[in-house]
RNA sequence: CGGAGUGUAGCGCAGUCUGGUAGCGCACCUGGUUUGGGACCAGGGGGUCGAAGGUUCGAGUCCUUUCACUCCGACCA
């Protein structure tokens, strides 16, 4: 590609909106161009280095044994209304009428649409297992897009379903699955860790996130500082902590505690540890249907309340703050719950560390009071593990080592997912005996267009992005340091022909520019190498620049050719 | 959804308080000089001032409504 004519238009500025370096780096590297909240338009360089990491997944995944489809991107809401994920998808679920009215969807995910494939052809076990994948274009109306490719509304992700005859099967692939994930973001050049994760609204049970590691992630990690223990924090677990001091000694009783409304002040007001204090937390639920309902989790003083655990546990769509008025409406008092005379009709739900609690402090449901002294094996309490992790809190896996929190770009997430859509969906086939039997699935996702920016949030200096070869829009830059002498011009012509045979993706900066301006766009653009032909072709000299180290090396024309190839590893 | 802010040339912004011929930098076009780290000189093109309504002799500027976008938060009684 000759850049005298390639559609690259790179900016000095940097665009007001963008934050992180992957955001200003494609904007002003004409990678991208921003179009509306989340959205974006991939412009031939985006859309080039897009390719290639579409080639590596397709690839890898082929080679597993995976096949490709292309689904409809606009789906029947009937399938979804099937699945029971209409209502529980949310807002994110753009929904719209054709003109005669009926009802679609425009697919976030492709479960529902793949089940119903597989359902209409798969009718026996001898056509099992079954892995497809599409590599396709996904919408989910995000409450709030930002960081430019990292989360927006309108992006390109890589589904995978597979369907299997048993729940033994179906984890084989999904070890499968990890193992060729792990391939896939290796050879993108990617610093990643695998983590136990909250499977959200797709469901299911068992899942693993792939995880880049880079200070700009939205998600926190936790990881154990001394095994391989690695779990998102909406669903990181812990060996219950041990108690900070020696338990107190309590009589049941009811104190008078004067405006004494937060686990702090009740600490200090009664010297006893956040530890022995139960707190309450009050969210109102939504569940399907529109169902609105106020629930209280009940927690450590310590601890705080993991939102995404408790949403799961109670099967909620989703958890929103209360009002103080709509407590009192109940008869709750804002500020003194307590799990003792609560109203019959409450949810309830306890973190399982409070689990056999015999002598603790909890709000009377009554201003200005607390109860000490609280046995709560005598109460009829749901237990469940709805704490957050702490940093400094033992590992779950080797009960030694101390946890830590890092930030992650989650960039691909496998899940085991059983009969969570066939049996709704009633996607079935005979087994061995006769039987039918609905089909055990796994779902496999990586956010294709999130890796752009996960790869260059991860090799990038305060120039530009460093491209890792495997997917750089080009793999080698000639510029033409002044393409008035006619040597220059005519040497680096010839270069960029040989390189052209050789299959060397090639891009040659013949511009009226000055030698500066060029080096600066080289390195805002992050190709891995460039051949500078410059004032030393009268000595038939060349430079060749590495992007990384930004050094460059003297060598001979007729050379550099093998040397790249070399480099290249081609 | 709550809070804050911004919409003026392709991009980045000034002008709005105090109403009176729409500006600057980058980018773009022409000519010339320059050519190893984002050059310089001269000339030039490009605007429904987010939209609608109102006040006024006159609105980018004041008032009302509305739309879009960005940032922060979604938190613990």
């Amino acid at each position: 590609m000759r850049f005298s004519k390639a559609f690259i238009y790179t900016s000095k500025e940097t665009p007001a909106e963008a934050t992180l370096p992957s955001h200003i780096f494609l904007l002003r590297g004409s990678y991208i161009q921003s179009v509306g909240a989340g959205l974006y338009n991939f412009l031939p360089l985006g859309k080039r280095v897009l390719d290639k990491i579409r080639a590596i997944v397709k690839e890898e995944l082929d080679k597993a044994g995976c096949q490709e489809v292309d689904l409809a991107f606009v789906t029947p809401s009937e399938l979804w209304i099937e699945s029971g994920r209409y209502e529980k998808y949310g807002k994110e679920l753009l929904r719209f009428r054709d003109r005669k009215d009926a009802e679609f969807v425009l697919g976030p995910t492709h479960e529902e649409m793949m089940v119903n494939l597989v359902r209409s052809y798969v009718k026996s076990y001898k056509q099992l297992p079954l892995n497809l994948y599409q590599i396709k274009t996904k919408f989910r109306d995000e409450i709030r897009p930002r960081f430019g490719l990292m989360r927006g509304r309108e992006f390109i992700m890589k589904d995978g379903y597979s369907f299997h005859e048993s729940y033994k099967d179906m984890l084989k692939e999904f070890n499968k699955m990890e193992k060729t994930y792990s391939t896939i973001f290796k050879r993108m050049g990617l610093d990643f860790r695998i983590v136990e994760a909250d499977s959200g609204a797709i469901g299911g049970s068992g899942s693993k996130e792939f995880m880049v590691l880079a200070n700009s992630g939205e998600d926190t990690i936790v990881v154990c500082d001394s095994c391989d223990y690695g779990a998102n924090i909406e669903a990181a677990k812990r060996v219950a902590p041990k108690a900070p001091e020696e338990k107190p000694e309590m009589t049941f009783g009811k104190f008078y505690t004067p405006n004494v409304s937060t686990i702090e002040d009740l600490s200090k007001f009664l010297h006893i540890e956040p530890y022995w204090i139960v707190k309450i937390v009050a969210k109102k639920a939504l569940f399907d249907g529109g169902v609105e309902k106020i629930v209280l989790f009940a927690l450590r003083g310590s601890d705080e309340l993991q939102e995404v655990k408790a949403q799961n546990v109670i099967d909620a769509n989703e958890l929103l703050d209360v009002e103080a008025s709509e407590l009192e409406a109940l008869g709750l008092v804002p500020g003194f719950l307590g799990l003792k005379d609560l109203p019959n009709d409450i949810l309830v739900v306890a973190d399982k560390e409070l689990e056999g609690e015999n002598c603790c402090v909890s709000g009377a449901n009554e201003k200005d009071y607390h109860y000490v002294g609280v046995d709560l094996t005598k109460l009829d309490l749901t237990y469940k593990d709805i704490a957050q992790v702490k940093e400094g809190d033992i590992c779950p896996k080797c009960q030694k080592g101390k946890l830590s929190f890092t930030k992650g770009i989650e960039v691909g997430h496998i899940f085991q997912l059983g009969t969570r859509y066939s049996k709704p969906l009633k996607a079935e086939f005979l087994d061995k005996n006769g039987k039918l039997k609905p089909f055990e699935m796994g779902t496999y996702g990586i956010g294709v267009s999130r890796l752009l920016a996960a790869i260059i949030e991860q090799h990038h200096d305060n120039k530009g992005p460093i491209w890792p070869v495997t997917v750089a829009p080009f793999e080698v830059e000639i510029i033409i340091s002044n393409v008035k002498k006619e040597e220059e011009l005519t040497k680096a012509n010839e270069l960029y022909e040989v390189m052209q045979k050789e299959g060397i993706e090639v891009l040659i900066d013949d511009r009226k520019e000055r030698f500066g301006f060029k080096m600066n766009d080289f390195e805002l653009l992050g190709i891995p190498y460039a051949i500078i032909v410059g004032k030393k072709i009268g000595e038939n000299k060349v430079e060749l620049v590495d992007r990384k180290s930004l050094e460059k090396e003297e060598i001979s024309f007729e050379q550099v050719l093998d040397k790249l190839k070399e480099k290249l590893n081609k």
